[in-house]
DNA sequence: GCAATTAGTTAGCATAGCTAACTATATTCC
DNA sequence: GGAATATAGTTAGCTATGCTAACTAATTGC
């Protein structure tokens, strides 16, 4: 039983869940756009950005894997970055790989736009309870897990 | 003890979670761009014509606001939608203002889209165990009640 | 050593965000 | 009533981010 009528037989309570994350998705970026937009770098500059700072250098293609978007979008991610001296390209032995590395002023802009970010996100949960504090710390490790399967 | 130095005292599992939720909003919404993508309309166009379709006609100053984007950026978004046919553009006894309706084909390209959103999403989420899938679906309930407090 | 593969870039198109400046309509105030 | 002001949307122009197609350069394979 493994027909194609099984996609809609999830419980009601997984699609509703499902909806509300991808709506949610949306109105968090939005609301984080505004404190990111403080460090004049866009959402997917500070996103790359963040894997190499806290996952090490990589090639241009591993970056834009771990991102998901194409090489050529990533090209234009990394250029802009390096425009602002974020990151640095460097050549490798294998000629047509670059090693892409952030720059002492990238780091520290990624960890103060994070920082911005963590500011927004610990106001909200002022209002909450501390456990719902906890169950929101629980929700932000099963994300990627969550976001891996899709 | 409410001093601005709280701000950077929140604890590190905070600081963790708030990462890992921009980080995971960002990827999560490139995964089901794919989906969306079938629909050929685009995010911010599928999002502000799910406003007027669960929500009701209103006018453009008031989705933009729904969808936290300024007047401008609504404009042109509801343009796309026009030109495709999935909303109206209708006069009110206010010459100053419009009424944005959903068309009946957008209310219906809506629900495909979101039908296939969601079981993508489900479907990673039915990859979950049961726990998990409980754990989820309870904090999922937390998620839009967070983003209303950023 | 030449063909095929691989890594990145460039070019060109679309969506989506913004501010500034404009038009048109309503409202306010004298 | 009419001028000044306020409000709602649009237009124009910039940037950033996605994509595919087509290109360059380097490596690998035979």
């Amino acid at each position: 039983m493994t027909d194609v009528k099984q996609k809609s037989g999830v419980s009601p309570e997984l699609l509703e869940a499902a909806d509300k994350l991808h709506s949610a998705a949306i109105h968090l970026l939005r609301r984080l756009r505004v404190r990111d937009r403080e460090s004049g770098i866009g959402p997917a500059q500070l996103s790359a950005l963040s894997v190499l700072v806290f996952g090490g250098s990589r090639s241009l293609g591993e970056l834009a894997d771990a991102e998901q978007v194409r090489p050529p979008t990533m090209s234009r991610i990394v250029s802009g970055l390096e425009r602002a001296g974020l990151v640095k390209r460097e050549a490798t032995e294998d000629g047509r790989r670059v090693r892409l590395m952030a720059t002492a002023k990238g780091t520290k802009i990624l960890w103060e736009g994070r920082k911005r970010r963590v500011e927004s996100l610990a106001n909200a949960l002022a209002a909450l309870g501390a456990s719902e504090q906890g169950r929101l710390s629980e929700l932000a490790e099963l994300l990627p897990e969550i976001v891996r399967k899709i």
